[in-house]
DNA sequence: TTGATTGCAAATGCTTTGCAGCCGC
DNA sequence: GCGGCTGCAAAGCATTTGCAATCAA
């Protein structure tokens, strides 16, 4: 429960003119406590787990609203149909998805920033986002097979 | 029609103890002849504009088979939620993906490559596809609003 | 002939939407 | 009190699946 966060959002939220309520609040606390990716169940879950009955409507509704307001990112990862929700890091990442346990990590480096560059150099193409995804099997499980 | 790469085609669905049917056929005609990113109802457009009229549900079993065989790929590209299709290409590309037209470009470089290299080198994690997005605005849209 | 494959239609699962009532401001 | 938001239920869409008929081998 980190109460400058919770204030910034609200701060955040007004200044754009919109209100503060209950479920963005909630999603808002979800995302933050259970760092990760998260399926939209999985935040209605953790949510009601906090003590917060959210409808998932809402839940869809309020996490739009964060990305919009740049504090959530959502990405399609592995191969599931269902979108995964964290918050957004301000540092460039990537992301490595375990084809065998489905574990989502990140992992930071330069990578992006250099295809961001790259790009930004000689190209003419206006980056907005870069999204790296690497799907394998990770140490963990690599290591239960041998 | 590249009776070259039929005969391909239907060498390996054989070898792989699968039978050579028209609807197999047919979508590798149009992911081979209209090439770029298609979504399902795409090729079943296309298809249709071929001559050969398939059930979607038989294109999608059709398109997977032909990504188990290594010779499509898909990919979750831009905001969209359908997937869309591509002939597996050997060399090493990632998309750039236009917010404005929807346009979606290969863009060919070596970034991929790095990326697995640096993940094989020290990080344990067992590489098996790297699939880089860029979005953005291309350079066409970005001309057009000055 | 024989069983893999198709076409059709129904079902599934994620996400969106319409709308009446509620609540932040 | 006004108007934005929520909750609920119904609708939308991409994709999957069950099954009888079909067709490749």
């Amino acid at each position: 429960m980190d109460t400058v966060a919770d204030a910034a959002l609200e701060q955040l939220l007004r200044t754009r003119g919109h209100r503060v309520t209950r479920p963005r609040r909630a999603v808002w606390e979800v995302l933050r406590t259970a760092r990760g990716h998260l399926t939209v169940e999985q935040v209605a879950l953790a949510a009601d787990a906090l003590g917060h009955d959210v409808d998932l409507a809402s839940i869809y509704r309020s996490l739009d609203l964060l990305e919009e307001l740049g504090l959530a990112r959502s990405s399609r990862l592995g191969d599931s149909d269902a979108s995964r929700w964290e918050l957004a890091h301000p540092d460039e990442h990537f992301h490595l998805v375990c084809t065998s346990c489905g574990e989502v990590d990140h992992h930071v480096g330069s990578l992006v920033a250099q295809v961001r560059d790259h790009l930004d150099a000689g190209h003419g193409f206006d980056v907005d986002s870069v999204e790296l995804t690497v799907t394998g099997r990770c140490t963990r499980c690599r290591d239960a097979d041998a």
